[in-house]
RNA sequence: GGGCGGUUCGUAUAGUGGCAAUUACACCUGACUGUAAAUCAGGCGCUUCACAGCUACGCAGGUUCGAGUCCUGCACCGCCCA
């Protein structure tokens, strides 16, 4: 573990309210929030998104190599770092996200500031918090185009003979899985590295307080539906449509999931606007319900109710 | 009143004599090594460790070694003719 590396870590279903408990812990904490989400990333993708309706603006931080202020993304007067930069015609990957994220709480913590890690996106937050190694090998889309024909059946028995480690704890089933095995191990001519995450032992690289919130499912499930009307309101169709005209196609849009999957699905008129909500309600909803199983065993998290006074207790035990 | 079609596990469907019974969705549980809002798996009548038992395809009878499947009557729904 990295010394003096204190972190908060905010993390519950969508629509759980982790943004607002983040911005506040910011606050009272003198944090900075780093966004652990991977669409939030992306510029244009906003109400989609849930992004916070935060501004890119100046801010002075005294004379830094040569510079008087940096641009910055802030919303309720918090600083908010890996949100809305990217361009969403681009891939970007988890490992970009791992090193960013590092390098953003390196920053953070030297500028004497709490980093406070906000989002959904377990994969990447472990990526991030455990430091786990990700394979050095980028995507070759052509590889993975030609594997992509085949069945997951011979993609298994080709991975079980080039690399049978690996082979014994994959999801033989799933290709999309297989063929990044794959590719590591064609790339690199060696075997996948063994993963360095832990669970329990709970073993963080940061000195990490995890806070989650999780309200009671019927709770959270009538929040995500007045959320998803909210959002219609909004002209979430209308983004979509503009993400469309700016050169993403369907097919990039369905990728994303969730609201461009359903409304590229309804601009196309492959469904209609009834069952664009429902269907993406419930997809909505099976999302939040993923995003539970995998915290659920992690044992770090201290699950909190959505009010701030026991988040804050927490947080000011932890960092007294 | 007459003719036809239908009634199957939450919903929609398959099943014309060997069926605890197809498929999809929902629902439940879970996985997750650079696409992660993505991708993937298991369960899903009841009792169970069960290849075991019990109860099941609108209702009531009948034919049969055996009926979701065939026959008769009834109920309900849909369409058509009056």
């Amino acid at each position: 573990m990295i010394p003096n590396s204190k972190i908060l870590i905010v993390v519950g279903p969508t629509a759980s309210g982790k943004s607002e408990l983040a911005a506040s812990l910011a606050k009272k904490f003198n944090g900075e929030i780093i966004s652990c989400d991977s669409r939030q990333i992306y510029k244009g993708m906003d109400i989609g998104t849930g992004k916070v309706e935060g501004k890119w603006s100046k801010i002075k931080i005294g004379k830094n190599h040569g510079r008087d202020f940096y641009t910055r993304f802030v919303y309720k007067g918090i600083t908010h770092h890996l949100i809305d930069f990217a361009n969403a015609k681009k891939q970007y990957s988890a490992s970009e996200f791992q090193k960013a994220a590092q390098k953003k709480i390196a920053e953070i913590i030297k500028r004497g500031r709490l980093p406070i890690l906000c989002g959904g996106t377990m994969h990447w937050i472990d990526a991030v918090v455990y430091n786990q190694t990700l394979p050095e090998v980028k995507p070759n889309l052509k590889l993975r185009a030609r594997l992509e024909r085949q069945s997951a059946d011979i993609l298994f028995s080709q991975l079980s003979k080039l690399d049978p480690a690996r082979a014994a704890t994959i999801d033989r089933f799933n290709s999309r899985r297989l063929i990044r095995a794959l590719e590591i191990v064609i790339t690199t001519g060696k075997p996948v590295p063994v993963l360095s995450t832990h669970y329990s032992p709970p073993t963080t690289h940061y000195d990490a307080l995890w806070l989650g919130i999780n309200p009671p499912q019927d709770i959270l499930y009538s929040k995500i539906e007045k959320r998803l009307k909210q959002r219609i309101k909004q002209g979430m169709v209308a983004e979509v449509k503009k993400l469309h005209k700016q050169g993403l196609s369907w097919k990039r849009l369905e990728g994303f999931g969730l609201e461009y999957k359903f409304c590229g699905l309804l601009l196309q008129k492959k469904i209609s606007k009834d069952e664009m909500f429902s269907q993406l309600l419930m997809a909505i909803k099976h999302y939040a319900k993923r995003q539970m199983t995998w915290w659920k065993r992690n044992t770090n998290i201290i699950w909190v109710k959505p009010d701030k006074n026991t988040a804050f207790k927490l947080t000011k035990k932890f960092l007294a």
